[in-house]
DNA sequence: TCGAGTCGATCGATCGATCGATAGGTTGCT
DNA sequence: AGCAACCTATCGATCGATCGATCGACTCGA
């Protein structure tokens, strides 16, 4: 279908060379069409940027909360919620560096839409940071510096991430989950938990639904 | 002086909107010339950038040597590598915003001296970890990936940090030691090593040589 | 008098967006 | 069945605006 094509053509070129330094015609002939075709599924840039964050941030918040309802300790939580942020950044690479670093070229109400989605997001963090706080599992000074500390390094694996690289996505998913734990000090019995202690469903990311580039990815 | 105006009405802009979505004109305007005035000190836009980019980066890194250069133990370098880091991105947010966001926009040889640059400071970092490893200092499964996660936290320092926000900048860089500390699980005699265990010099940042955007800083 | 600094005017290219036209498919009326 | 009306998808041509960059001319202190 056209519409879904373009989609990916402007999803490849965002994320490739960033929103202001595609133009309309790039994502034409990236789509193999002209740009007044472009017209007829879009009103404008812009809206094809929105689309793309939304339907990203929106999947990955459905996917948390999915999490939340089925794991109850805050250490699980914890390293679910590294696996998915980590999974879901990796496979679906293109649309987490445009979400990540295109927010800038946002205007008006969807600016504020995104920053409401995010900010829920952030807020699910911080109430496992908290949680395992109050049960005396984690040692955090400030939570809040916690969670844009562990989002941020979660978020960063967009950047390197290849398949072709020297680790497996499912290594460095347990092995960020056990960075995490270890951030936040997560103890049982004054012993430090890694992942492998917490019996989580197998594997985390069981919980994830099929997400916009995910797709682009097993076609590639 | 006109030179010094137009790279700072460029940091400015590039930060704020992006190298891209930054025009000439918005930079002629930003620093109160012509926009012809701007090529009589420059040859292209990108050189700007450029120049924007290795100041900071050769900074850092010229910083970041010393460090090593007063400093022995793998944890005491880790933490004022942290402590540096942190810092210099939120009294330099504007450079390191440009330099951690703008690095698409480089082509030909520039894009490699500035990649060369950074994996110079990423080696640094992989040093230290792998000196606490041997050390017996650290637990880490996976230093490179460590590295990355630990640039990453701190980097994005630069994203969210403000002079009038909740965390002075003191508060931000101790505890972002700390988090760092025990994420490699920096341990002395079993016990979790924290910034105040080490003694550092005082303060670590006493390291840092001015800093393009420093300047622009103090004067603000 | 000469070079550094600045300007207004302007270049060709490209930008995001719109236009009217057209081909093909579907619907609805007779 | 036949035909008119409408709809969707696509196109080439083109709009005014802006892009990065260049040019020659002017100013003014050394």
């Amino acid at each position: 279908m056209t519409k879904e094509k373009i989609f990916q053509a402007a999803l490849r070129l965002f994320a490739r060379k960033g929103f202001e330094a595609t133009s309309i015609r790039d994502i034409a002939l990236e789509a193999e069409v002209t740009s007044s075709t472009l017209y007829h599924y879009m009103k404008t840039k812009e809206d094809l940027l929105v689309a793309i964050m939304q339907e990203g941030l929106q999947t990955l918040l459905g996917n948390a909360k999915e999490v939340l309802a089925e794991l109850e300790a805050p250490e699980q939580q914890l390293a679910a919620f590294v696996q998915l942020h980590v999974t879901s950044h990796a496979i679906d690479k293109l649309t987490a560096l445009v979400v990540d670093t295109e927010f800038r070229a946002l205007t008006g109400n969807t600016r504020v839409e995104i920053v409401r989605l995010r900010s829920e997001y952030e807020l699910l963090w911080q109430r496992i940071l908290t949680g395992g706080l109050e049960g005396g599992v984690f040692t955090i000074e400030n939570t809040k510096l916690a969670v844009l500390a562990l989002l941020q390094m979660c978020t960063g694996v967009a950047h390197w991430y290849s398949p072709d690289g020297p680790n497996s996505l499912e290594e460095i998913s347990l092995n960020f989950s056990d960075m995490a734990l270890a951030l936040v000090q997560a103890k049982r019995n004054g012993k430090q938990l890694t992942v492998s202690d917490l019996d989580l469903p197998e594997p985390a990311r069981f919980f994830m639904k099929p997400w916009l580039g995910a797709a682009a990815h097993e076609h590639s």
